[in-house]
DNA sequence: AGTGCTCATGGAAACGATTCCATCATCATT
DNA sequence: AATGATGATGGAATCGTTTCCATGAGCACT
């Protein structure tokens, strides 16, 4: 059942074959100082004996633990799927390992898995962050390294300066949004409905702003981060209001369900219902008729997000990515 | 920017606090015999000065970093994304965190995955295996605790003991792809070609051996792991085999491409090409018209695969899980 | 020649847990 | 009462690294 095996190979092996002592390896081999003929012989018995450092005495001693901690609501949406790619794609370059963890858009998961990550002594962590300020706020002030992607976490005032500093990398989507609008009204649609997950309050926000007075609070509804509530609630608001003409969807499981809702209620795309999705996703252009989308770099918010915790040196506050209205079959002029 | 902080509170102060030795404090918390008194003022000390074990000191301790890293070809694959999360709620109720890597279906990055994870001495380890078993047998003869999901690595020879006895958490494909086969030449097609990708050699065998008499070997292609070379195996059967009538897509990337080059080319779906795809993903119901697909249960396998590892005591060599075809509107007879 | 400076170097002290082992008290058995 | 068994307990060693600090050599300058 276990291994006993050959002892693995320490410092002290390598120093005692290059006939010195261990801090001179230690020094060698992360770059410090040391005459050119001793450098040699210690890389030559490293490399003799196949000797990699091995990470737990490192993290021991330097009281932290390598490596980044990831955050994210639901890998199983293709959005945050991308965002996690980009991340480990920059992580990579670093050699640095990545811990992914699912916080299903609740806040109290969310502290536990942080909570997890401060046991391991992680202080890198990117985090797409779900409510409560307070949390993140501690966090922070434990001397945690965070930075956000997607959204940031909304300041309920006395964390505002501690939370305002920590880095975000954002999509623009509330220039996204705006070009959607106008591409909507200037198809002369004016009853605009927005489905929006719990979380989404910053998108949410921007779709008010930029409706303006066309704004109608009744065409804003919220679902629950699952498919199920996403259906309902496109479906709920197909019903409810049979003159809504053009509904935008916050996030791609949202657009996933309003075509099917739209689909089982007879409801024609886009005779019926202009629809625009937040996230370009591959079956998009699959999808019947293809649909326009807002489409925003998910990788690289991720990639961008990753450099900023990795590489050291000043940070900005925020990164804003542009993101494209693509064009395609899902929306008609009124009718 | 260095934030010096307050100490973090160890073992030593629960120590001091409640008055006994350290070896005491560690006994009590890890679930070791105590007197009922003391075990109280160890409990109380702890939680009076909210104390939480380092990882960093266990784990040097017990030369092996806690956590389960996971690797898989592709996490923007929705298989892959729902493998993860399976992984991902199992490793949650055991309180342990998930090292995810992609390794994007080459060899040699999964090799440096498996270095840098030595490196971090963590031993447990499930993979979505590509090739090479010789490092796969290294790995495990080095004390690695391995389970193989989705796919086991085929042995070549000298190996096939060792890597036999690792542990795998499969999709019964074969007989899903014999299901699926079975429908179609009940619908009278002779001419099935098969899209796959490199790493799938297991999933073609199945189809070579399913398919029998009526295989031809010029209908199976393959593809690399990018979406550009599906829709390029695609484009080019379609094109080359103007006598094809159906075709079986071994994962969604593959149909995704199938759809795609069918819809550039003029062929229609299912009037001119029957269509299967393995795995059913949310998209395959909206796209138009719905694909049949074999399902999979991607996020069991991941769970299953995250019990073997996880969970102590024998270990089975070979889990399968069953495989469903789900008819939809991507097949019709052969004209 | 003496003084002071720079540099390479190695011993030893952390880091925070677990665990071996010796000690001591308590209790039952002879 | 003496002996042995049992169980609770704490000191100390250990894991592998980095880093502090003292030492000594080499060299330039006065």
């Amino acid at each position: 059942m276990s291994t006993p095996g050959p002892r693995r190979t320490t410092i002290k092996d390598v120093a005692e074959l290059a006939g010195v002592g261990v801090a001179t390896v230690s020094r060698v081999l992360s770059g410090g100082s040391a005459s050119a003929e001793t450098r040699e012989r210690v890389l030559d018995a490293a490399t003799k004996l196949d000797y990699r450092p091995s990470a737990l005495g490192r993290n021991l001693r330097q009281q932290r633990s390598g490596g980044v901690a990831l955050l994210v609501p639901d890998i199983t949406d293709g959005f945050y799927a991308r965002l996690c790619d980009g991340v480990l794609s920059c992580a990579r370059s670093y050699r640095e390992p990545v811990t992914i963890g699912v916080t299903g858009d609740d806040a109290e998961q969310e502290a536990d898995l942080v909570g997890g990550l401060l046991e391991q002594s992680m202080d890198r962590i990117i985090a797409v962050p779900t409510g409560d300020g307070e949390m993140w706020a501690s966090a922070v002030r434990a001397g945690l390294n965070v930075v956000f992607a997607d959204r940031r976490v909304w300041s309920p005032g006395q964390h505002a300066r501690t939370l305002d500093e920590v880095p975000a990398v954002l999509t623009d989507d509330r220039s996204g949004l705006r070009t959607a609008i106008e591409y909507l009204t200037g198809l002369g649609h004016r009853k605009i409905g927005f489905l929006a997950r719990q979380g989404m309050s910053h998108r949410v926000a921007a779709f008010r702003e930029a409706m303006g007075d066309l704004l109608d609070e009744d065409l804003v509804v919220f679902a629950r981060a699952s498919r199920d509530s996403a259906y309902a609630a496109a479906a709920g608001l197909f019903q409810r209001r049979a003159d809504l003409t053009a509904v935008i969807a916050g996030g791609n499981m949202l657009g996933e369900a309003a075509v099917l809702a739209a689909r089982e209620l007879y409801v024609r795309i886009p005779r019926d219902l202009s629809l625009i999705m937040f996230d370009d996703v591959p079956w998009a252009e699959l999808c019947s008729p293809p649909l326009t989308v807002i489409a925003q770099p998910a990788s690289d918010v991720g990639y961008r997000a990753a450099e900023l915790v990795l590489r050291h040196g000043r940070r900005p506050r925020t990164v804003s990515l542009p993101t494209e209205l693509i064009v395609r079959s899902s929306c008609a002029p009124r009718r």
